[in-house]
DNA sequence: GTTACTGCAAAGGTTTTGCAAAAAG
DNA sequence: CTTTTTGCAAAACCTTTGCAGTAAC
């Protein structure tokens, strides 16, 4: 299911940073890795894990996921209703360009990996002095089927 | 100190939607105009508050932001240090087009006042059928004094 | 007068921490 | 063997809520 070779280059820099490698460290990164579509919090997280390591704790989640974030395997994101959301960084094109359409009306997050602030970091750089290492961009507004439900709706109306 | 204009607007926004206008909330709305710098957390406010209206409670400040935040005349902004933050709208230019520079080494918050996603929003409209309302742009990195700081410190070495 | 609003304290939810036992290297 | 890591429970945190009293309209 999960492509080997990620779990082991994750391993790899868990150990390269003096890291051990516990049976839960390598669950919750497996764990992360056959989830694609990313933006889960700790708890969803630690439910997932659980059920192929059972007697795993919430806090170990917590812990593991401090660590990846500290050696930026996983991006911490934050959207407003005050819980933190952690997303695989992934190989490739993806790994840097990566923003979110949050639809206010029904909550879903889409994604989408295209490089859209190639331009705009260029102009921050230069212009506010400002050396970019990352970015989070969140688009709010209205998706497709939301689009869709309210002209349907106002027909009716 | 912070032009009347504002509050005296916002105060009829209150009114229009049905609010009573209570000395907490106006001097919450006062705070909020009289600190440029933005980005409060709810706790920041509330002490801020508190200095010209003693006997304010913290709930009441969550409060207010609710309702300041629903008839958007705040942003509520969220970095990753699980903290939701408070952004006040501002008329003209700066209200849609509003950015954030945060530094990771010394955790300030700059902000730019300029609309670099013009463009960047007609390519998420067209291409994902999403219909953009606001957006939510951090760019992570160095600023100007932490690089500066940091090669003299490379230089002592 | 009615209704919405307030402060307080208690409850709710998420994240962190202390500690003794267990496991990794 | 030493050091890190774990699970649990308790603590710490931010935010929301219930309620009786108060203030706005």
């Amino acid at each position: 299911m999960v492509d080997d070779k990620y779990v082991k280059k994750i391993k790899q820099q868990l150990h390269a940073a003096g890291f051990k490698l516990t049976p839960q460290r390598e669950a919750t990164v497996v764990s992360l890795l056959a989830n694609e579509a990313g933006h889960l919090s700790a708890e969803e997280i630690y439910l997932r894990v659980k059920q192929t390591t059972p007697d795993i704790g919430l806090a170990t989640v917590y812990r593991t996921l401090d660590i990846l974030s500290e050696l930026r395997i996983v991006n911490k994101v934050s959207f407003t209703d005050g819980l933190v959301r952690y997303d695989l960084r992934r190989e490739g094109a993806q790994q840097h360009f990566h923003h979110h359409l949050l639809c206010v009306q029904c909550g879903k997050i889409e994604e989408i990996h295209e490089d859209l602030l190639a331009d705009v970091e260029q102009v921050v750089a230069s212009r506010y002095h400002f050396q970019v290492t990352d970015h989070k961009l969140t688009f709010q507004g209205l998706c497709a089927d939301c689009q869709r439900k309210n002209k349907n709706q106002m027909a009716k109306d």
